[in-house]
DNA sequence: TCCACTTGCTTTGTATACACTGATGGCAGG
DNA sequence: CCTGCCATCAGTGTATACAAAGCAAGTGGA
């Protein structure tokens, strides 16, 4: 892997995780020590991550890690909502019956997976992940697959701003399901309104849990 | 300006004018000799344009111009449809009814823009980009606006591919002139129609026309 | 005491040198 | 004649040195 990347990867990760805060200052020569490379690789990878709206640069002061407000999730999920219900209408146009209906088995069962101790509740995120990427593999449109990638790292910084019960998070599996069965039936009204319903929900959910 | 911007200007407006087509190879060091700097302001240029989507790394030979095909153009359509359809529904719950009166008035005697000899159409596009920083604004979301401003970079490019003759671009302004006129009025479900009445007949000219 | 100028430092922007990787062409062996 | 290996090389990836710009602090004068 190239130095490039790797010190992209590092401070991507760090800044969804909030390890690096909004406002951090990310200088480049700081950063090329902490992160063993020279100063080349850095400025390629905050190049990137200005690119991606995670950082921004600031005059004189170098870039700095971009915040994110109940507006900002706000504005998000407006984005949000216009892409996904788009895509789940043109999933249930075009997708695999088969495969939806196993993801809609496997998300009515969720609740499960959610009883255990799994405190980061990886395994419920990787399903939802599971069904994003079946949705965009059905699709089967790059220019949506990139604008919902790109939109996807910016909601993954936002979860980490509320703490998520099993409760909500069994809710949200039902809703997944249901957006599954709809695309499955190949209904894509049904699709669209469980996805606004979903994001609504998910919206609420944030804005009433967060700090 | 810095050296970096100005690569990256030349090289934008370069591929998006077709001076370079798809599929052209990007050195660094000929295009630094070219263009008057240093590898490293192309290397910066280079990342950008490969973000964006107007270039990609290919293995071994560096970057390369992407292409640009009929299927291309529907995809983007497609993305284009869902994030307009949604700004103009934004845009006629938000905006402001003068606003929009007035570029309707404008849109609707936009006929006389066309038939003087502007070979290169510049002031009925002039107006177009008015409308749609109209609606940007209206919206006032930051992500919407730059998920859209990235989509229109692909837009230009492809608006090459066609030759636009005047009877099609008064029918454009008409449609435009609609979809102002129902964000004028507040209904954002006209708004939305219409914009998908526009865009549906916007790729069929585009494909019907092109070669 | 306050304002303005200067000086020095910190930080980014650019250039260049070097290393490494992947591709391509030729040559030898089968 | 075909195939596989090796050498060469084109081109990128990285490091470092240098230049320029912005900011802050300190000092001098009014």
């Amino acid at each position: 892997m190239r130095a490039s990347d790797k010190a992209y990867a590092t401070l991507r990760a760090d800044i969804v995780e909030w390890r690096l805060p909004p406002g951090t200052v990310l200088a480049e020569v700081e950063l090329s020590e902490r992160l063993g490379v020279s100063r080349t690789p850095v400025r390629e990878a905050l190049a990137r991550l200005s690119a991606e709206g995670l950082a921004a640069p600031q005059s004189g002061r170098g870039v700095v890690v971009t915040e994110i407000s109940l507006d900002h999730v706000r504005e998000l999920f407006e984005l949000r909502s216009a892409l996904e219900c788009r895509a789940a209408e043109l999933a249930a146009e075009r997708g695999d019956a088969a495969t939806f209906c196993a993801l809609h088995a496997e998300l009515a069962a969720a609740g499960d997976l959610l009883t255990d101790d799994d405190p980061s509740r990886h395994s419920y995120y990787e399903l939802a992940a599971r069904l994003d990427a079946a949705i965009d593999d059905a699709v089967g449109n790059a220019y949506l697959a990139q604008a919902l990638k790109s939109l996807r790292v910016h909601l993954v910084r936002v979860r980490r701003l509320s703490k998520d019960n099993p409760a909500r998070l069994r809710e949200a599996a039902r809703e997944h399901a249901t957006i599954a069965l709809a695309i499955a039936n190949g209904n894509a009204a049904v699709a669209s309104a469980a996805t606004t319903v979903h994001l609504d929900n998910s919206l609420h959910r944030l804005l009433s849990t967060s700090h």
